[in-house]
DNA sequence: AAGTGGTCTAGACCACTTT
DNA sequence: AAGTGGTCTAGACCACTTC
């Protein structure tokens, strides 16, 4: 169990963490801290970084290996602590960042649990469509088509495949309170979805990225956007009950989960008749 | 310089700041802590939220009487620590906070700045619309009218004001690489903006918001945005150099400044044909 | 050298939940 | 009563900036 005092903290070795190193911020200035100590351990290069966000990096690790899954307890700070001998708080404020990014939930007297899209907070924090008067509901989802391709070279750019590796393509309609709202496409690496059929869609209550992450291990974390105006073509037209033309929102989604990983192209169209997308601008 | 410890803070009623009261959380359990002993302060009641939240709070509220101007240096977190008889812990904690939403800055070495929308950085916090290809650029602004109206029912409503009440009205157009793209009109409640004249708005270079902030001590710190598809109308589409009916995108944003006051109200159209609405989620 | 924010530790106590 | 996260304090030292 040993460790070395170093500038400010502790370079550490111990078994079931990996490599923690102390040293200045990793900017300039590289004359100090020359061949670092990381001792035997695995030869992941140093990360050079404050310890808490080392701390950050190796829950995150834990996260993304399923050594805690989603909706589970994770072990408490104090645990943490001892596990990578750091003080409590250095862990807390790993912990802090970790929550804010939405990868943990605290719950006072409870302890930190793994966030997880089945839970009823989380339903409406992708969606962002809203109903112009009166409050949100649930959307009834319509699958109209599953089926695996070879991804198209546009797709395999934005999910960073290789242009013809295999992808799921998914089509559905989403209706709110017997409206149908929305008709959007999905593309998913073939690789990490395999066995996902229409069956498997239909027959999972709950939003679909509660069904990646208990079906698939893989978690949806973040997601980009660019969204545009165009017109209506004559499938949308008929899937939304509009009139060809008719404006709707086209909102392009690539989602990632852990590492920046793209795992998700998505691409919807949403009838903005008696809706809006809503934006919190801070 | 009376202080009384109470649970585990102090409650102060010290000269520069105003009270701030330690107590439980404020929820249930209202047995305890009977008749606070706020000290022959002024008689603002309680707040019975952690110290650092009233230290925040404190802050904040000297940042909008204006004791501290957007783009000046606050005080030190010691100094701070010393003026509210609080350990630089606990301001540091409240300063947090602040910088996370947005209304300071910090810099290493240099101290604590309140944030400005006259800086670089802050251009693009509010402006979403980014180009498809190549990097943003600043856009030329173009003012078609300024004028002084009573405030529509709607935009009363929205700005929280009494139907009828004088608004400033302001219509423009944005052009991206002369290419028109954006034709916007703001409502801003009179009261607030005395003087607002096409002149000043065509003199001023730099971000609309950075011209309110400057000249009448207004800083807009949040907003939201509902977004939807809309065919051009006939203005629309010859100031956008569209064809009527060509899907724009439309956005209403209603801004807020400290206190969560309304203080504008702001219809954008977009034209989506070599841009999009970029949108983070996470 | 002095001042500022940034990191890390250690210890105390509070509030909430479960046993 | 015990365990968890939440708050607050105090002190040390690091990194960056300015004088």
């Amino acid at each position: 169990m040993s460790y070395i005092r170093q500038l400010y903290g502790f370079a550490l070795t111990g078994r079931p963490c990996a490599n923690v190193v102390k040293s200045r911020s990793m900017s300039q200035s590289a004359n100090n801290n020359p061949s670092n100590p990381a001792g035997p351990g695995a030869g992941a290069s140093p990360t050079f970084s404050p310890l808490y966000q080392q701390i950050k990096a190796l829950i995150t690790q834990s996260l993304q290996s399923g050594e805690w899954k989603p909706g589970e307890l994770i072990p408490s700070e104090v645990e943490l602590a001892a596990r990578f001998k750091v003080s409590q708080g250095t862990v807390r404020k790993a912990i802090d960042e970790l929550a804010a990014e939405n990868l943990v939930v605290r719950r006072q007297g409870k302890g930190t649990f793994v966030s997880t899209h089945n839970e009823e907070r989380a339903h409406f924090r992708f969606l962002r469509l809203m109903p112009d008067e009166g409050v949100p509901h649930h959307p009834d989802n319509r699958i109209i088509e599953v089926k695996r391709i070879r991804a198209p070279a546009e797709v395999a750019r934005l999910l960073e495949l290789k242009s013809g590796d295999a992808v799921v393509y998914i089509k559905r309609i989403m209706a709110f309170e017997g409206q149908p709202t929305i008709v959007e496409e999905l593309w998913l690496p073939g690789q990490l979805f395999k066995g996902l059929t229409a069956e498997r869609l239909v027959e999972y209550k709950g939003p679909m990225y509660g069904l990646f992450e208990s079906e698939f291990g893989t978690r949806m974390i973040r997601a980009t956007e660019k969204i545009r105006a165009v017109p209506a073509d004559a499938a949308a037209a008929q899937y939304l009950n509009v009139d060809e033309g008719t404006p709707l929102l086209c909102a392009e989604r690539v989602s990632f989960t852990y590492g920046d990983k793209a795992v998700e192209l998505r691409r919807g169209l949403y009838s903005t008749a008696q809706h809006h997308y809503l934006n919190e601008l801070s």
